[in-house]
DNA sequence: CGTCTATTTGAATGTACTCAAAAGCGGTGG
DNA sequence: CCACCGCTTTTGAGTACATTCAAATAGACG
C-alpha cells in the first residue's frame, strides 16, 4: 500500500468543474475520496445523457479512452467539491511493474466495475421505467438527495417532464 | 500457456443446449473455439432479452453469478452447436497462483469485456432503434447472418413486428 | 427581494407495442 | 418432387407509453 500510494496525486476539483472532456483521452484513473461525479455523453440532439455517477470510494475514469488511448466520448464532471486520488496511464503501468499484486487488485477492480454495469443493464432490459424510478430511489435514496430531479431523469434515460409524472402518481 | 492449457477441458455444446441456467451458479468461464452462443433474461412478462451474443474468440460467463457465487439471472444457450475451452472458478484461481502472470492476462480481458459492453451501452444511448439497427447491421453483417431477426429485435430491445416496419422504411 | 434554475402541468404528438392474421420459407416424409 | 408442417417474418389496426413544447410555479442563492 504505501509503495502504491506513491504513485497516486492527490487532486480537489471544484463543483461543476470537468475531470474529463470530451475528444481529449482519458489518461487517469480517480479515486474518489470525498464528492460526487457525473460522467455523460451528449447525442445528436444535444442532449445530456448521464452514464453513471462516482461517489465515495469509487474508481471513475473512461476505460475505452484510457486503454485503448482514444479520445473520449464522455464528459466527467463534479457535481460537488471533490476529492481524488489521481493516477495516470504512465504510473499505473509502473505500479504494475513494481507491484506485481497491483494487478490482481485492479482485475478484481475491474470486474466488480463489470458487474455494476451488467446490474444496472439487467435492471434496465426488466423493468419499465416506472419500476426503474421506485427500485433506484429505494435504493440509492440517501445518495440521490445529492443530485437534482433532472440529472436523476437523465440517469433513468426519460425526460425530467415524465419522472414529474411518475413521482405524482406514485 | 502450455501449462494453462492444464487447466482447461475442451466442451461441446449441441444448437440450443444451454451451458447456463437460470438460479444455477455459473462456476466457470468458456473460451468459444467455434460456434455461438446468446445469454438472455426473461423479464415479468416472460418475454426473452437477448443481452449478448458469444462468438468466436470470446469469452462468455455470467461474470456477476461466477464470481459472487450467486444464482445466475441469465441463460446461455448455444445457437450453433459449439465448441469451448471450459475454465472452473476454482481451477482458474488455482491458475491464478500457480501462473501470477495470468492476473494481467485475465486484467487485461475483463478491460476489454467492459469496454464493448459500454460502447454497447453509449450506442443505446445516443441513438434510436433506427440507427441502432442500421449502425448493428452494418458494423455485424456476417455474423447477423448466422442469427434470425427476431432475436436481433431481442438484442436491440425492440418488437420484431417493429424490426420488420424499420427494415421496409430502410 | 429579485434572478436564475429546477420542477410541475397540460395539450398535442410520436414512437414503439400488442394482438391477430396472413404470407413466406425450410425441412421432412410420402 | 411435391405437399404439408412448423417456425419466422410481414402487415395492419388500435393502443399505450413517453416525448416535445410552452407556460406556470416553486426553490435556491446572492
Amino acid at each position: 500500500m504505501d509503495l502504491f500510494f506513491k504513485y497516486l496525486k492527490q487532486k480537489k476539483y471544484n463543483k461543476k468543474e470537468f475531470l474529463l472532456e470530451q475528444d481529449s483521452i482519458c489518461n487517469f484513473k480517480c479515486f474518489i475520496i470525498t464528492g460526487l461525479v457525473r460522467a455523460f455523453v451528449i447525442d445528436e440532439k444535444g442532449k445530456e445523457n448521464i452514464i453513471h455517477f462516482g461517489i465515495e470510494n469509487w474508481w471513475v475514469s473512461n476505460m475505452e479512452s484510457f486503454i485503448l488511448e482514444k479520445p473520449s466520448h464522455l464528459f466527467i464532471q463534479a457535481l460537488e467539491d471533490t476529492t481524488v486520488l489521481l493516477i495516470t496511464k504512465e504510473n499505473l503501468e509502473l505500479a504494475y511493474v513494481n507491484i506485481p499484486k497491483l494487478e490482481r487488485v485492479f482485475r478484481i477492480i475491474t470486474e466488480n466495475m463489470l458487474i455494476a454495469i451488467e446490474r444496472k443493464n439487467e435492471y434496465y432490459i426488466k423493468m419499465g421505467s416506472k419500476e426503474r424510478y421506485t427500485s433506484f430511489i429505494s435504493e440509492l435514496k440517501t445518495f440521490s438527495q445529492r443530485v437534482p430531479q433532472y440529472m436523476i431523469a437523465s440517469y433513468l434515460q426519460i425526460t425530467p417532464e415524465y419522472l414529474s409524472e411518475l413521482r405524482k402518481n406514485k
